[in-house]
Formats: C-alpha cells, structure tokens, sequence
DNA sequence: CACTCCTTGGAGAGCGCTCTCCCGTACGAT
DNA sequence: ATCGTACGGGAGAGCGCTCTCCAAGGAGTG
C-alpha cells in the first residue's frame, strides 16, 4: 500500500503533459482496461452503449494506442525492413531500384506496414541487419540487391528470419523474379520482325546471372554466334561497348542492350557516328526505366513489371511474417515488349 | 506463490524455441538482471570479472536484447519517418530524391537510426504520418515534399512532433535549404564569362519558391527582360519550353534551365534544331543531378549539396530528439557551379 | 425450478527492459 | 577507531498494452 500510494496519485494526477494511456481511458469510461482494449482493437462482442462511452471517453482524452506497449506483447512491429545493396552506394539513385521500391511501398501501406530503409553495403551493416531484426526492429527482410554472391540472404535464412530475395539464387528464401531469357528471346524476335539481320548485343556483367539468362535467350533465337559485348548496367559502359562493337562490326543494324541505361548510352554513340536511330541500327533496351523515355528517340524496350515484382515480394513477406512455418516460394513474372520509336 | 509457480517454471524451462531474455542471462551469470543491462548498455562501472562473466554468459545464451521492450521504457525508437510527398506517385524514380535520401540514409546510420519510409500523397497518408509519430512509431519526421502549400509540416508543428523539413516554408519547424537566387546568378555570371549576350532561360512551376528563387537571381545578373519559359521539371516540359523559346527568340546562345532533366529535354530539341551545345548555344542546369551525366555533351550545371542537405536534416531532426524543447533553426548551403561540356 | 450454456466485462499476469532507490563494502581522512 | 564517501550491485517498480482466465448474469432446456 505504502509503496503503490507515489504510483496512484500519478496516474490519477491527469498531468497535461502526460499522453493518455488505457487506464485514462478506462477511468473516464468507468470500464476496465480490457474493455477499452476490446473496442480499440474491435475483438468480441461490446455492449452498444459502453462502445460509445469508451468511444467519447477515448475522444475526450485524446488518447492514442501506444505502437511500442503493443508491439512488446503481440510480437509484431508493423514495419520491415527493406534491405538494398549493390550499387557502389548510389543505389537511391538508380531508377530501376526506385521502381522496386514504389511497388513495395504501395503495397506495404494498404496492409499498414511501413518499410524501414536499410543499406547493407559492407559486412558490418549486413550484420546491423540481421541483429536489427533479431531483436524484433522489423518483423522481417525483404532483400533487393544484384550481386549473386550476396551472402545476407543466407545470413537471414539460418537465423530463421522471414525474408523474401528480388532475384533470389538461393533456394533458401522465396523470392520474385522474372523470365530474363524470354526477355532476351522477345527483343531478338522483335528486331528479327523489323527485318534486322546483322545483330549484336551488349550485356550486363558476367557474373550477374540475369544478365546472362538475357544474353542467353537472346542468342537463341538471334544466333550463338551474334557478337556481344559486356557492360556495367552504367550509361558510359554503355557508349564503349556500342564504341566496340562498331569498330568490330560496322554494318550492323540491330542492337539489343541489357538495361535501358547502357542503351541510352549507346544510343548516342550511334547517332554521334552519324547513324540514324532507328532508319540504319534498331535499338532494343530492357527494364523500362524512366532512362527508356529519356531517350530521343523514345527506346523501344523489354519491360519488367518491377512494381508488381515489389508488391509480390512485400505480399510474400507479409505471409511469411503471419505463417512463420510456411516454406520458401518464389513468383516469377513475364517480361513485355514495349515498341517506342527506337525500332 | 500458487500462481506465480507456472511462470517461473516456464523462465527455468530454457526452451529451445524461446529467445532468450536479460533474465536468462543473469541467470547464468549468477548475477541481477540491472547488472546485465549495465554491461549491455555500457552504464556505470562494473566490476572487470563480473563484465566478463556476463559476457560469457550471452555469448553462451545467445541473448539477443529486445529492441522494443527497450524502447516501451527509454520512449525512444531509434526509427524516424522519413516523409515524401509531390511528385506524383514517382518519387522513387527522382534522381533528386534519391541523393536526398542517400544522404539522410547514411547520416542516420552512423547514429543508429533508420528512417521508415512514408508516402504522404493525400489526406488520409498525411493523418497516417501524425498518428503513427503520436503513437510511438518513430521519434520524428524528416519531410521532403515540393509543395509549398502541404499542410503536414502545420500538423505535425501543432502537434509539437519532432520534425525537419526540407525547404522549409513555414517557421514552426527546423528546415534546410540553399541560396537558389544565389545558383540562379552563379549561372548568369558564368554564361557571360562566356560570352553570351542573348540570354533566355527555362525556370519550373510558378508556384514553387525555389524555382521563382533561381529566376530571380538569374534575372538580376542577365537582365530583367531575360525571356523565360516555365516548365514543370519533367524531361518533355524542357523540350517543349526550349521549341518556344526557339520560336520567339532562334537568336539565343545561352540558356539556364531549372533543373537537370528539363535541361537534359532542352538541350535535345537544341541539337535536333540544328543547333551545337556549347558552339550555338551553351547549356547550364540546376541541381547536378544523375541527369546532367547522362546528356551529351554533359551538363554543366548548378549543385546543390543534396546529399549534404540531407544529412543536415537527419542531424537537426536527432537533436530535437534528443532535447525536445530546442526551437526551430535553419541550416541554409551554397550552391556551386560546376563546368562540363555545355558551355 | 434447478441446471447448463453463453455472453459480457473485470482482474491481473505477463511481455522484456530500464532505472531509481537502497544497501553493503572498501577506503581514505579525521 | 569513527566517520564520510564513493562505488558496485540487487530489488523491484514501472513502461502501456494484450489476453487468458474467471465471475456474474441472463437465456434456454428438461
């Protein structure tokens, strides 16, 4: 008694600094807690009249449902954690990547869910990442990062943490992806359809396996023997490789490109040769990217559904966060074409 | 003692699945669960030999300290929204926001704190963002919005949150900015060390400051008479404005153009005109974005110390956290200019 | 009329942590 | 020897919420 008296005289003080908890809400309600708790959260049957009081209680105090108190009991944090890496940093800054993240945000706000922006682009910031949701900061991962040889997503799955891989290569996780050598095969169909015949191509690096499956579907159709260079996704990679591939093979007329970037690149480098785009070379990009608009003229491309792909993840994740035992799927998602004028 | 014994049975238990907890610890440590949180929390001294056999001790459980029940009691998260609006849904796609973000991002980080990603874009994302701050579910908000008129800044200044804006327009809240009419005259003064005389520029929408800013200073240094177009930062909205300058005035050989992507747009309907960029006419952009790499010949242009701004906002934001009655302040930057193949 | 069943609301334990008290002990000063 | 003082460590209240019991009362059944 001697002990609780300090306590009671605070909670009953109504000090106007202090935000309102339940127990306010309860008092001036002339309910218990769990009643008050019942009609915030909407569980069970409460009785018509008391709703309202707890309603005009909840009103006239000004009272707001504390996330944290609530996140301690039930397990759950309302947020996840959006993971990027790659990139060398500049990640915010590549297109492909904010396309990404307006389909997961889309998705995560119309489940209240918000994500928590972390980089993971050395050692100690994977780590940051898992021990931030081992110690419940998020209720899960969702990953988005081009190296292969990531080893977060592994990191995440040993700790048994729901998580869900964009272009995932570990079976481990589910993941979303797309079919890159339909990709490759539609762009080779559609400049096989423009009546093009010398074709080349430039792809991504080689050790990014979306970017071969690109190059690979391409070349199936196109021909194995249809001359390739490699670039870096990065505009300038993009104006040496078509640079290169003119010197090799200066008669060609059709060009696929890996990602909208590089094609912008070598876009200009063909119109600074003094060829016309798309009269003597087509050009074919892929993604989609707002870098495919900003080409003149406009790029034909190979379109990825990428806000549908980050919807896709954030769904998954959320399946996982709700079913903790559920195993590993993935989505795979179906590339378009996209005709601009570049074709 | 009788309804107690099932609970204690459970914390002796060591259950596989149960993370385990301070009171694991100080178990095995043989010591109270105050001095595990001292060790944890590097508070106070503790004796050598006891840090090290509470060491031992989490090393040997695996404890992992609770995040959420740690900020139930200290009311601090280590979460802050970080709030963008305009734009249109495409946010994510805007270079401009992403060296915002990065530079945020990586402030925030090497202070333990990660921004929670919030979309304000309507009314109803905007009482999201109040509710969620009031909750608990973040320690303040960083705002990045174009929109003079956005009401949020209002609402979370009333509500006496903790929050940072970027280019501030009201005084109820800190906010960082930069010297636009300042980058606006860097610009004038450099394309008449250039020798041009027949000046025009293409300034962004009417309505917001900034970009009224930049005109001004650029107007003071050319001319008021200086025939200007007004854009809306878009790519398409600088080919249009540049085809009307060309119409009222084919003479000009120097242009100042807002932003990047609406100078990138120009300075294709320049070259599509016959015209050489810098031979004919000279080019300078605003904001040195990834937009002014991507042109050719690349963009000289006006840069804003985003990246700077951004951790600047992160930095006033953590102290307002952390000394909640400290009044609002500003951190205003430089622009500078920055010469490429343009002019 | 006694009995069971169902609905409604209260009591209170519990989530995992921090932090304020408070109590020993050791040590230097008086 | 006594006192003051600092320091190391424990006890336990408390953060605000959820949720499982449990009790009371009303309706339904034989």
């Amino acid at each position: 008694m001697e002990s609780a008296l300090p306590y009671d005289r605070r909670m009953s003080a109504r000090t106007p600094g202090r935000t309102p908890t339940l127990e306010d809400v309860a008092r001036v309600a002339g309910v218990s807690r769990a009643t008050v708790s019942r009609v915030v959260n909407g569980i069970r049957n409460v009785d018509r009249d008391i709703q309202e009081a707890v309603r005009r209680a909840i009103e006239k105090t000004g009272y707001t449902p504390n996330r944290v108190a609530r996140s301690l009991v039930t397990r759950r944090t309302g947020a996840v954690a959006l993971v990027v890496s790659g990139a060398g940093g500049d990640v915010f800054g590549d297109p492909f990547f904010g396309r990404v993240v307006s389909g997961v945000v889309d998705y995560l706000r119309r489940h209240s869910t918000h994500p928590l922006l972390m980089l993971a682009d050395d050692d100690a910031a994977r780590d940051d990442v898992v021990s931030h949701l081992r110690q419940g900061g998020a209720d899960g991962a969702l990953l988005v990062t081009t190296h292969p040889d990531d080893r977060l997503p592994l990191m995440l799955a040993v700790a048994g943490l729901p998580a869900v891989v964009f272009a995932g290569t570990t079976q481990a996780l589910s993941y979303v992806d797309m079919k890159h050598k339909k990709g490759g095969e539609l762009a080779a169909w559609h400049l096989l359809d423009r009546d093009r015949a010398r074709l080349a191509s430039i792809s991504g690096p080689r050790d990014v396996p979306a970017s071969q499956e690109r190059l690979a579907g391409f070349r199936r159709i196109a021909g194995d023997d249809v001359p390739n260079v490699a670039g870096n996704f990065t505009l300038a990679s993009g104006e040496e490789a078509m640079a290169e591939l003119l010197r090799t093979r200066p008669d060609l007329d059709g060009v696929f490109v890996a990602n909208d970037l590089m094609a912008q690149g070598a876009l200009g480098v063909l119109q600074a040769s003094g060829r016309t785009v798309p009269g003597d070379v087509a050009v074919v990009g892929f993604d989609d990217s707002s870098a495919a608009l900003a080409c003149r003229p406009k790029l034909t491309t190979i379109r990825q559904p990428v806000e549908e792909m980050g919807a896709a993840m954030a769904e998954l994740l959320l399946d996982h966060v709700a079913q903790p035992g559920l195993p590993p799927t993935s989505r795979i998602f179906e590339p378009s074409l996209v005709i601009r004028d570049s074709t």
